[in-house]
DNA sequence: TCTGGGGTCCTAGGACCC
DNA sequence: TCTGGGGTCCTAGGACCC
Protein backbone atom coordinates (compact mmCIF):
# COMPACT_ATOMS: atom_id res chain seq x y z
CA UNK A 1 0.00 0.00 0.00
CA UNK A 2 3.16 1.91 -0.55
CA UNK A 3 1.22 4.48 -2.93
CA UNK A 4 -1.08 6.00 -0.59
CA UNK A 5 1.94 7.82 0.72
CA UNK A 6 2.74 8.93 -2.89
CA UNK A 7 1.08 11.88 -2.90
CA UNK A 8 0.98 12.50 -6.92
CA UNK A 9 -0.88 8.99 -7.09
CA UNK A 10 -3.63 10.14 -4.21
CA UNK A 11 -5.82 11.96 -6.54
CA UNK A 12 -6.12 9.78 -9.14
CA UNK A 13 -8.17 6.56 -8.08
CA UNK A 14 -9.93 4.14 -9.70
CA UNK A 15 -13.92 4.95 -9.09
CA UNK A 16 -15.72 1.85 -9.29
CA UNK A 17 -18.78 3.04 -8.35
CA UNK A 18 -20.47 1.90 -12.30
CA UNK A 19 -18.30 -0.90 -11.85
CA UNK A 20 -20.77 -2.29 -8.79
CA UNK A 21 -23.64 -2.13 -10.65
CA UNK A 22 -21.93 -3.98 -13.27
CA UNK A 23 -20.18 -6.70 -11.46
CA UNK A 24 -22.96 -8.74 -10.16
CA UNK A 25 -23.46 -12.04 -12.33
CA UNK A 26 -20.24 -11.51 -13.33
CA UNK A 27 -19.59 -14.36 -15.82
CA UNK A 28 -16.72 -15.90 -13.71
CA UNK A 29 -17.71 -19.24 -11.90
CA UNK A 30 -20.40 -19.36 -14.39
CA UNK A 31 -20.77 -21.23 -17.41
CA UNK A 32 -22.19 -19.65 -20.38
CA UNK A 33 -24.54 -16.36 -18.88
CA UNK A 34 -25.78 -14.44 -21.10
CA UNK A 35 -26.39 -10.52 -20.67
CA UNK A 36 -28.51 -8.02 -22.42
CA UNK A 37 -27.49 -4.49 -22.00
CA UNK A 38 -30.02 -1.48 -23.73
CA UNK A 39 -28.96 2.30 -24.05
CA UNK A 40 -31.13 4.59 -25.91
CA UNK A 41 -29.87 6.68 -28.13
CA UNK A 42 -29.62 10.20 -27.34
CA UNK A 43 -32.88 9.81 -24.94
CA UNK A 44 -33.48 13.37 -24.36
CA UNK A 45 -33.24 14.49 -27.66
CA UNK A 46 -35.18 11.29 -29.69
CA UNK A 47 -38.12 11.84 -27.28
CA UNK A 48 -38.14 15.80 -28.97
CA UNK A 49 -37.82 14.50 -32.08
CA UNK A 50 -40.43 11.98 -31.93
CA UNK A 51 -42.97 14.25 -30.49
CA UNK A 52 -42.20 17.19 -32.93
CA UNK A 53 -41.65 15.54 -36.29
CA UNK A 54 -40.10 19.19 -37.62
CA UNK A 55 -37.52 18.68 -35.97
CA UNK A 56 -36.61 15.27 -38.09
CA UNK A 57 -32.94 15.51 -39.74
CA UNK A 58 -32.45 18.82 -38.48
CA UNK A 59 -29.11 19.11 -35.17
CA UNK A 60 -31.10 19.01 -31.96
CA UNK A 61 -29.67 19.52 -28.69
CA UNK A 62 -31.65 19.87 -25.27
CA UNK A 63 -30.52 22.02 -22.30
CA UNK A 64 -28.90 25.13 -22.48
CA UNK A 65 -30.97 27.37 -22.00
CA UNK A 66 -29.82 28.57 -18.75
CA UNK A 67 -28.50 31.74 -19.56
CA UNK A 68 -24.27 31.66 -20.47
CA UNK A 69 -23.53 29.02 -17.75
CA UNK A 70 -26.03 26.12 -19.21
CA UNK A 71 -25.09 23.10 -20.44
CA UNK A 72 -26.77 20.66 -23.10
CA UNK A 73 -27.63 17.56 -21.95
CA UNK A 74 -28.15 16.10 -24.78
CA UNK A 75 -27.78 16.06 -28.34
CA UNK A 76 -28.94 14.04 -31.24
CA UNK A 77 -26.58 12.04 -33.88
CA UNK A 78 -26.93 14.83 -36.30
CA UNK A 79 -25.75 17.68 -33.78
CA UNK A 80 -23.02 15.42 -32.73
CA UNK A 81 -21.37 15.30 -36.03
CA UNK A 82 -20.27 19.23 -35.19
CA UNK A 83 -19.28 18.40 -32.36
CA UNK A 84 -22.18 18.95 -29.60
CA UNK A 85 -22.44 16.50 -27.21
CA UNK A 86 -23.83 16.02 -23.33
CA UNK A 87 -21.90 18.55 -20.53
CA UNK A 88 -20.93 20.93 -23.29
CA UNK A 89 -21.26 24.61 -22.70
CA UNK A 90 -24.07 25.90 -24.41
CA UNK A 91 -21.45 29.02 -25.61
CA UNK A 92 -19.47 26.54 -27.13
CA UNK A 93 -22.55 24.68 -28.90
CA UNK A 94 -23.73 27.57 -30.18
CA UNK A 95 -20.27 28.49 -31.79
CA UNK A 96 -20.17 25.15 -33.17
CA UNK A 97 -23.50 24.69 -34.75
CA UNK A 98 -25.54 28.12 -34.67
CA UNK A 99 -28.31 26.55 -36.46
CA UNK A 100 -28.65 23.94 -33.92
CA UNK A 101 -32.07 23.74 -32.22
CA UNK A 102 -32.17 24.26 -28.88
CA UNK A 103 -34.92 22.42 -26.98
CA UNK A 104 -35.76 22.97 -22.77
CA UNK A 105 -35.41 20.09 -20.43
CA UNK A 106 -38.55 18.02 -19.65
CA UNK A 107 -37.61 16.19 -16.94
CA UNK A 108 -40.97 14.37 -16.45
CA UNK A 109 -41.41 13.68 -19.82
CA UNK A 110 -38.09 11.81 -20.15
CA UNK A 111 -38.68 9.61 -16.34
CA UNK A 112 -42.45 8.90 -17.84
CA UNK A 113 -41.14 7.44 -21.12
CA UNK A 114 -38.18 5.64 -19.38
CA UNK A 115 -40.33 3.57 -16.49
CA UNK A 116 -42.66 2.17 -19.56
CA UNK A 117 -39.52 1.11 -21.19
CA UNK A 118 -38.70 -0.21 -18.44
CA UNK A 119 -41.74 -2.06 -17.67
CA UNK A 120 -42.03 -3.16 -21.50
CA UNK A 121 -38.29 -4.89 -20.86
CA UNK A 122 -39.67 -6.86 -17.97
CA UNK A 123 -41.41 -9.21 -20.69
CA UNK A 124 -37.86 -10.02 -21.76
CA UNK A 125 -36.72 -11.22 -18.19
CA UNK A 126 -37.58 -10.52 -14.61
CA UNK A 127 -34.15 -9.51 -14.31
CA UNK A 128 -34.44 -6.33 -15.35
CA UNK A 129 -31.65 -3.72 -13.43
CA UNK A 130 -32.02 -0.05 -14.30
CA UNK A 131 -28.66 1.52 -13.92
CA UNK A 132 -30.20 5.27 -15.36
CA UNK A 133 -32.65 6.79 -16.81
CA UNK A 134 -31.90 5.54 -20.57
CA UNK A 135 -29.76 2.21 -19.88
CA UNK A 136 -30.86 -1.38 -18.25
CA UNK A 137 -29.04 -4.49 -17.90
CA UNK A 138 -31.49 -7.48 -18.42
CA UNK A 139 -29.74 -11.46 -17.93
CA UNK A 140 -31.34 -13.30 -20.69
CA UNK A 141 -29.49 -16.79 -19.78
CA UNK A 142 -32.50 -18.63 -19.10
CA UNK A 143 -34.34 -16.88 -22.57
CA UNK A 144 -32.29 -17.52 -24.94
CA UNK A 145 -34.31 -21.21 -26.40
CA UNK A 146 -37.54 -19.70 -26.06
CA UNK A 147 -36.13 -16.49 -28.45
CA UNK A 148 -33.53 -19.17 -30.16
CA UNK A 149 -30.46 -16.88 -29.26
CA UNK A 150 -28.98 -14.18 -28.00
CA UNK A 151 -29.32 -12.18 -31.46
CA UNK A 152 -32.51 -13.15 -31.82
CA UNK A 153 -33.65 -11.68 -28.17
CA UNK A 154 -31.48 -8.20 -29.17
CA UNK A 155 -33.44 -7.85 -32.24
CA UNK A 156 -36.60 -8.40 -30.75
CA UNK A 157 -36.13 -5.92 -27.89
CA UNK A 158 -35.09 -3.30 -30.45
CA UNK A 159 -38.12 -3.84 -32.59
CA UNK A 160 -39.95 -3.61 -29.52
CA UNK A 161 -38.92 -0.41 -28.11
CA UNK A 162 -39.37 0.85 -31.70
CA UNK A 163 -42.51 -0.45 -32.45
CA UNK A 164 -44.42 0.54 -29.01
CA UNK A 165 -42.23 3.88 -28.52
CA UNK A 166 -40.96 5.09 -32.00
CA UNK A 167 -37.68 5.54 -30.37
CA UNK A 168 -34.18 4.06 -31.24
CA UNK A 169 -32.12 2.33 -28.98
CA UNK A 170 -28.58 0.03 -29.00
CA UNK A 171 -28.36 -3.21 -27.69
CA UNK A 172 -25.23 -5.33 -26.09
CA UNK A 173 -24.80 -8.86 -25.40
CA UNK A 174 -22.19 -10.24 -23.80
CA UNK A 175 -21.04 -13.06 -20.70
CA UNK A 176 -21.15 -10.69 -18.20
CA UNK A 177 -22.70 -6.74 -17.75
CA UNK A 178 -19.67 -5.53 -18.27
CA UNK A 179 -18.99 -6.79 -21.27
CA UNK A 180 -22.68 -6.37 -22.48
CA UNK A 181 -22.14 -2.42 -21.60
CA UNK A 182 -18.89 -2.00 -23.56
CA UNK A 183 -20.58 -3.79 -26.38
CA UNK A 184 -23.61 -1.60 -26.35
CA UNK A 185 -21.26 1.50 -26.08
CA UNK A 186 -19.54 0.00 -29.32
CA UNK A 187 -22.51 -0.51 -31.39
CA UNK A 188 -24.32 2.64 -30.67
CA UNK A 189 -26.20 4.59 -32.69
CA UNK A 190 -29.19 2.31 -33.79
CA UNK A 191 -26.85 -0.73 -33.30
CA UNK A 192 -26.80 -4.57 -32.19
CA UNK A 193 -23.67 -5.87 -30.94
CA UNK A 194 -22.68 -9.04 -29.84
CA UNK A 195 -19.73 -10.03 -27.84
CA UNK A 196 -19.27 -13.95 -27.25
CA UNK A 197 -17.07 -15.33 -24.06
CA UNK A 198 -13.17 -14.80 -24.92
CA UNK A 199 -13.64 -12.26 -27.48
CA UNK A 200 -13.83 -9.41 -25.39
CA UNK A 201 -10.08 -8.79 -24.77
CA UNK A 202 -9.08 -8.70 -28.78
CA UNK A 203 -11.88 -6.15 -29.03
CA UNK A 204 -10.96 -3.85 -26.13
CA UNK A 205 -6.87 -3.72 -27.13
CA UNK A 206 -7.02 -1.47 -29.68
CA UNK A 207 -9.30 1.33 -27.99
CA UNK A 208 -8.30 4.34 -25.68
CA UNK A 209 -8.56 3.96 -21.99
CA UNK A 210 -11.16 5.92 -21.48
CA UNK A 211 -13.26 3.93 -23.32
CA UNK A 212 -13.18 1.61 -20.52
CA UNK A 213 -16.33 2.04 -18.21
CA UNK A 214 -15.18 3.08 -14.99
CA UNK A 215 -11.86 5.02 -16.19
CA UNK A 216 -12.58 8.59 -16.67
CA UNK A 217 -10.59 11.96 -17.30
CA UNK A 218 -8.06 11.54 -13.92
CA UNK A 219 -7.48 7.80 -14.21
CA UNK A 220 -6.66 7.98 -18.04
CA UNK A 221 -4.44 10.96 -17.73
CA UNK A 222 -2.36 8.73 -15.10
CA UNK A 223 -2.12 6.14 -17.38
CA UNK A 224 -0.97 7.89 -19.90
CA UNK A 225 1.65 9.39 -17.64
CA UNK A 226 3.29 5.32 -17.22
CA UNK A 227 2.49 5.25 -21.43
CA UNK A 228 -0.62 2.82 -21.39
CA UNK A 229 -2.83 4.40 -23.83
CA UNK A 230 -4.97 1.68 -25.00
CA UNK A 231 -6.86 -1.37 -22.84
CA UNK A 232 -4.11 -4.07 -24.82
CA UNK A 233 -1.62 -1.65 -23.08
CA UNK A 234 -3.21 -2.04 -19.84
CA UNK A 235 -4.07 -5.67 -20.06
CA UNK A 236 -0.35 -6.76 -20.83
CA UNK A 237 1.39 -4.59 -18.60
CA UNK A 238 2.98 -5.90 -15.98
CA UNK A 239 1.32 -5.88 -12.95
CA UNK A 240 3.48 -4.97 -10.98
CA UNK A 241 3.76 -1.16 -12.66
CA UNK A 242 -0.26 -0.57 -12.34
CA UNK A 243 -0.52 -1.89 -9.07
CA UNK A 244 2.78 0.51 -7.25
CA UNK A 245 1.07 3.16 -9.16
CA UNK A 246 -2.56 2.81 -8.32
CA UNK A 247 -2.74 0.14 -5.84
CA UNK A 248 -5.29 -2.62 -5.83
CA UNK A 249 -7.57 -0.89 -8.54
CA UNK A 250 -4.68 -1.78 -10.74
CA UNK A 251 -5.22 -5.00 -11.35
CA UNK A 252 -8.77 -4.92 -11.59
CA UNK A 253 -8.46 -2.54 -13.60
CA UNK A 254 -6.61 -4.81 -15.98
CA UNK A 255 -8.83 -7.48 -15.83
CA UNK A 256 -11.46 -4.90 -17.21
CA UNK A 257 -9.22 -4.22 -19.64
CA UNK A 258 -9.80 -8.36 -20.72
CA UNK A 259 -13.02 -7.76 -20.10
CA UNK A 260 -13.07 -10.41 -16.97
CA UNK A 261 -14.53 -9.28 -13.89
CA UNK A 262 -13.32 -11.88 -10.87
CA UNK A 263 -12.68 -10.49 -7.46
CA UNK A 264 -15.30 -8.95 -5.47
CA UNK A 265 -14.94 -5.59 -3.93
CA UNK A 266 -17.61 -6.83 -1.04
CA UNK A 267 -18.34 -9.76 0.64
CA UNK A 268 -21.81 -9.51 0.55
CA UNK A 269 -22.97 -9.07 -3.64
CA UNK A 270 -26.62 -8.71 -2.66
CA UNK A 271 -26.43 -5.80 -0.05
CA UNK A 272 -28.83 -3.29 0.56
CA UNK A 273 -28.39 -0.67 -1.94
CA UNK A 274 -26.33 1.79 -1.03
CA UNK A 275 -26.90 4.78 1.47
CA UNK A 276 -29.98 7.29 -0.60
CA UNK A 277 -29.44 10.94 -0.61
CA UNK A 278 -31.58 13.62 -2.22
CA UNK A 279 -29.76 16.85 -2.89
CA UNK A 280 -30.13 19.94 -4.77
CA UNK A 281 -27.64 22.39 -6.09
CA UNK A 282 -27.82 25.36 -8.08
CA UNK A 283 -25.09 27.66 -9.75
CA UNK A 284 -25.90 31.36 -9.23
CA UNK A 285 -26.93 33.26 -11.98
CA UNK A 286 -24.23 36.07 -10.79
CA UNK A 287 -21.91 35.15 -7.79
CA UNK A 288 -22.53 36.00 -4.38
CA UNK A 289 -20.98 37.04 -1.20
CA UNK A 290 -23.42 38.38 1.24
CA UNK A 291 -23.85 35.80 3.45
CA UNK A 292 -27.21 36.83 4.14
CA UNK A 293 -28.26 36.07 0.03
CA UNK A 294 -26.83 33.31 0.69
CA UNK A 295 -29.46 32.79 3.66
CA UNK A 296 -31.99 33.32 0.99
CA UNK A 297 -30.87 30.31 -1.07
CA UNK A 298 -30.41 27.71 1.50
CA UNK A 299 -34.02 28.25 2.64
CA UNK A 300 -35.31 27.89 -0.90
CA UNK A 301 -32.52 24.87 -1.39
CA UNK A 302 -34.52 23.18 1.70
CA UNK A 303 -37.55 23.60 0.69
CA UNK A 304 -36.61 21.78 -2.63
CA UNK A 305 -34.80 19.03 -0.56
CA UNK A 306 -37.53 18.60 2.06
CA UNK A 307 -40.34 18.13 -0.51
CA UNK A 308 -39.00 15.56 -2.48
CA UNK A 309 -37.91 13.62 0.71
CA UNK A 310 -41.10 13.86 2.29
CA UNK A 311 -42.69 12.80 -1.16
CA UNK A 312 -40.45 9.91 -1.39
CA UNK A 313 -41.69 8.94 2.31
CA UNK A 314 -38.20 8.73 3.57
CA UNK A 315 -36.37 10.49 6.36
CA UNK A 316 -32.61 11.49 6.71
CA UNK A 317 -29.97 12.22 9.13
CA UNK A 318 -27.07 13.63 7.54
CA UNK A 319 -27.18 16.95 5.84
CA UNK A 320 -24.36 18.26 3.47
CA UNK A 321 -24.08 21.68 2.62
CA UNK A 322 -21.81 22.19 -0.53
CA UNK A 323 -19.84 25.63 -1.72
CA UNK A 324 -18.14 26.38 -4.52
CA UNK A 325 -16.25 29.57 -4.99
CA UNK A 326 -15.74 31.29 -8.26
CA UNK A 327 -12.25 30.15 -8.66
CA UNK A 328 -14.08 26.74 -8.46
CA UNK A 329 -12.44 25.20 -5.20
CA UNK A 330 -15.92 23.17 -3.62
CA UNK A 331 -15.99 22.98 -0.16
CA UNK A 332 -18.37 20.68 1.16
CA UNK A 333 -19.53 20.30 4.74
CA UNK A 334 -21.39 17.82 6.90
CA UNK A 335 -23.24 17.20 9.67
CA UNK A 336 -25.73 14.24 11.52
CA UNK A 337 -28.78 15.28 13.18
CA UNK A 338 -29.89 14.59 16.15
CA UNK A 339 -32.35 12.65 14.62
CA UNK A 340 -33.93 11.48 11.78
CA UNK A 341 -36.27 14.34 9.69
CA UNK A 342 -38.02 15.39 6.69
CA UNK A 343 -38.50 18.81 8.16
CA UNK A 344 -37.27 21.58 6.19
CA UNK A 345 -37.23 23.80 9.38
CA UNK A 346 -35.08 21.62 11.27
CA UNK A 347 -32.86 21.71 7.62
CA UNK A 348 -32.58 24.88 7.06
CA UNK A 349 -31.61 25.58 10.59
CA UNK A 350 -28.51 23.38 10.21
CA UNK A 351 -27.60 24.34 6.95
CA UNK A 352 -27.36 27.78 8.69
CA UNK A 353 -24.94 26.74 10.92
CA UNK A 354 -22.78 24.58 8.42
CA UNK A 355 -23.24 27.45 6.37
CA UNK A 356 -22.09 29.63 9.03
CA UNK A 357 -18.91 27.46 10.42
CA UNK A 358 -17.40 27.38 6.72
CA UNK A 359 -17.69 30.08 4.21
CA UNK A 360 -14.66 32.68 4.21
CA UNK A 361 -16.53 35.94 4.71
CA UNK A 362 -16.16 38.32 1.54
CA UNK A 363 -14.99 35.30 -1.13
CA UNK A 364 -17.36 35.09 -4.20
CA UNK A 365 -19.88 31.77 -4.25
CA UNK A 366 -20.66 30.46 -7.40
CA UNK A 367 -22.52 27.48 -6.06
CA UNK A 368 -24.99 26.38 -3.06
CA UNK A 369 -26.17 22.83 -2.38
CA UNK A 370 -28.16 21.09 -0.04
CA UNK A 371 -28.31 17.18 0.31
CA UNK A 372 -29.76 15.02 2.65
CA UNK A 373 -28.59 11.29 3.17
CA UNK A 374 -28.76 8.28 5.52
CA UNK A 375 -31.86 8.09 4.27
CA UNK A 376 -34.48 5.64 5.58
CA UNK A 377 -38.54 4.81 5.11
CA UNK A 378 -40.17 7.17 7.21
CA UNK A 379 -41.79 5.12 10.67
CA UNK A 380 -44.84 6.64 11.79
CA UNK A 381 -43.52 6.44 15.68
CA UNK A 382 -40.60 9.34 14.11
CA UNK A 383 -42.96 12.12 14.84
CA UNK A 384 -43.74 10.39 18.35
CA UNK A 385 -39.99 10.58 19.78
CA UNK A 386 -40.53 14.17 20.76
CA UNK A 387 -43.53 14.74 22.69
CA UNK A 388 -42.64 18.14 23.23
CA UNK A 389 -42.50 19.07 19.52
CA UNK A 390 -45.10 16.65 18.53
CA UNK A 391 -48.09 19.61 18.33
CA UNK A 392 -45.73 21.85 16.33
CA UNK A 393 -44.40 18.79 14.08
CA UNK A 394 -48.51 17.96 13.21
CA UNK A 395 -49.27 21.30 12.52
CA UNK A 396 -46.11 21.77 9.78
CA UNK A 397 -47.34 18.50 8.26
CA UNK A 398 -50.83 19.61 7.45
CA UNK A 399 -48.87 22.94 6.03
CA UNK A 400 -46.26 20.95 4.18
CA UNK A 401 -49.26 18.61 2.85
CA UNK A 402 -51.05 21.87 1.37
CA UNK A 403 -47.99 23.49 0.12
CA UNK A 404 -46.69 19.83 -1.81
CA UNK A 405 -50.35 19.89 -3.38
CA UNK A 406 -50.29 23.43 -4.99
CA UNK A 407 -46.34 22.68 -6.13
CA UNK A 408 -47.78 19.55 -7.90
CA UNK A 409 -50.91 21.40 -9.48
CA UNK A 410 -48.40 24.92 -10.40
CA UNK A 411 -45.08 24.07 -10.11
CA UNK A 412 -42.04 24.00 -8.31
CA UNK A 413 -41.69 28.03 -7.28
CA UNK A 414 -44.97 29.19 -6.81
CA UNK A 415 -44.56 29.00 -3.58
CA UNK A 416 -42.21 30.21 -1.27
CA UNK A 417 -41.87 31.41 2.19
CA UNK A 418 -41.01 35.29 2.75
CA UNK A 419 -37.15 34.85 3.02
CA UNK A 420 -37.21 32.91 0.44
CA UNK A 421 -38.99 34.10 -2.23
CA UNK A 422 -36.38 36.63 -3.10
CA UNK A 423 -34.93 33.92 -5.13
CA UNK A 424 -35.48 33.22 -8.73
CA UNK A 425 -32.92 30.80 -9.88
CA UNK A 426 -33.75 31.84 -13.35
CA UNK A 427 -36.30 34.61 -13.64
CA UNK A 428 -37.39 33.49 -17.39
CA UNK A 429 -38.90 30.92 -15.71
CA UNK A 430 -41.87 32.57 -14.46
CA UNK A 431 -42.83 34.05 -18.27
CA UNK A 432 -41.90 30.24 -19.50
CA UNK A 433 -43.36 28.12 -17.54
CA UNK A 434 -41.69 25.98 -15.47
CA UNK A 435 -39.16 23.14 -16.51
CA UNK A 436 -40.20 20.69 -13.40
CA UNK A 437 -43.88 21.02 -14.41
CA UNK A 438 -44.95 21.45 -17.87
CA UNK A 439 -48.40 22.03 -17.23
CA UNK A 440 -47.75 25.08 -15.50
CA UNK A 441 -47.63 28.29 -17.86
CA UNK A 442 -48.20 31.63 -16.48
CA UNK A 443 -48.88 30.74 -13.59
CA UNK A 444 -48.96 33.24 -10.21
CA UNK A 445 -45.85 34.44 -9.62
CA UNK A 446 -44.97 35.20 -5.96
CA UNK A 447 -46.57 38.62 -5.88
CA UNK A 448 -49.67 37.02 -6.41
CA UNK A 449 -49.34 34.75 -3.16
CA UNK A 450 -49.21 35.69 -0.14
CA UNK A 451 -49.21 32.79 1.03
CA UNK A 452 -46.38 30.31 3.32
CA UNK A 453 -44.57 32.23 6.23
CA UNK A 454 -43.73 29.82 8.88
C1' DT B 1 -14.12 23.20 -22.68
C1' DC B 2 -13.88 28.99 -18.11
C1' DT B 3 -16.80 24.28 -16.69
C1' DG B 4 -24.94 21.93 -14.89
C1' DG B 5 -27.32 18.87 -11.85
C1' DG B 6 -28.44 14.47 -10.01
C1' DG B 7 -26.42 10.79 -7.90
C1' DT B 8 -23.03 6.70 -5.97
C1' DC B 9 -18.91 4.94 -4.21
C1' DC B 10 -14.04 4.97 -2.44
C1' DT B 11 -10.40 6.48 0.58
C1' DA B 12 -7.48 8.96 3.88
C1' DG B 13 -7.11 10.49 8.20
C1' DG B 14 -8.72 11.94 12.74
C1' DA B 15 -11.21 10.76 17.02
C1' DC B 16 -12.20 7.50 20.16
C1' DC B 17 -12.18 3.11 22.60
C1' DC B 18 -10.21 -1.04 24.55
C1' DT C 1 5.12 8.40 31.93
C1' DC C 2 7.67 9.67 24.10
C1' DT C 3 3.55 5.91 23.60
C1' DG C 4 1.27 -0.40 20.65
C1' DG C 5 -2.35 -2.16 17.78
C1' DG C 6 -6.73 -2.98 16.28
C1' DG C 7 -11.52 -1.76 15.44
C1' DT C 8 -15.07 1.52 14.39
C1' DC C 9 -17.22 5.71 13.36
C1' DC C 10 -17.16 10.05 11.12
C1' DT C 11 -15.88 13.71 7.78
C1' DA C 12 -13.93 15.84 3.57
C1' DG C 13 -12.64 15.32 -0.89
C1' DG C 14 -12.38 13.18 -5.19
C1' DA C 15 -13.64 10.16 -9.25
C1' DC C 16 -17.03 8.59 -12.02
C1' DC C 17 -21.54 8.00 -14.34
C1' DC C 18 -25.64 9.76 -17.12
Amino acid sequence: MAWHHDKHSRHAPLSLAVLENVKRGSSLGDTERTFLHIDMDAFFASVEIRDNPLLEGKPVAVGGSNGNRGVITAANYIARKYGLKAGMTAVEARRRCHHAIFLPVRGPKYTYVSARIMAELERFSPDVKPLSIDEASLEITSWLKLYGGARQIGEEVKRTIWNKFRLPCTVGIGPNRLVAKMAANLGKPDGLKLIREGEAADIFAPLPVDKMVGIGRATSQALYKIGIHTLGQLAGAPTSLVKSRFGILGPVMQKLARGEWSGRMRKDEDREPGEKSIGHQRTLGQPISDIEEMKEKLVALAEMVARRVRRAGMVGKKLTLTVRYTDFMTISHQSRLKCVTDDEDIIIGNAWRLLCEVIEPGREVRLLGLSLGSLGPKQEDDRQLDLFFAGRKLRNEDLYRAMDDLRDRFGERVIARAMGRRWQPNSRDRSRGDPINPLARGVPTMADYHTVSV
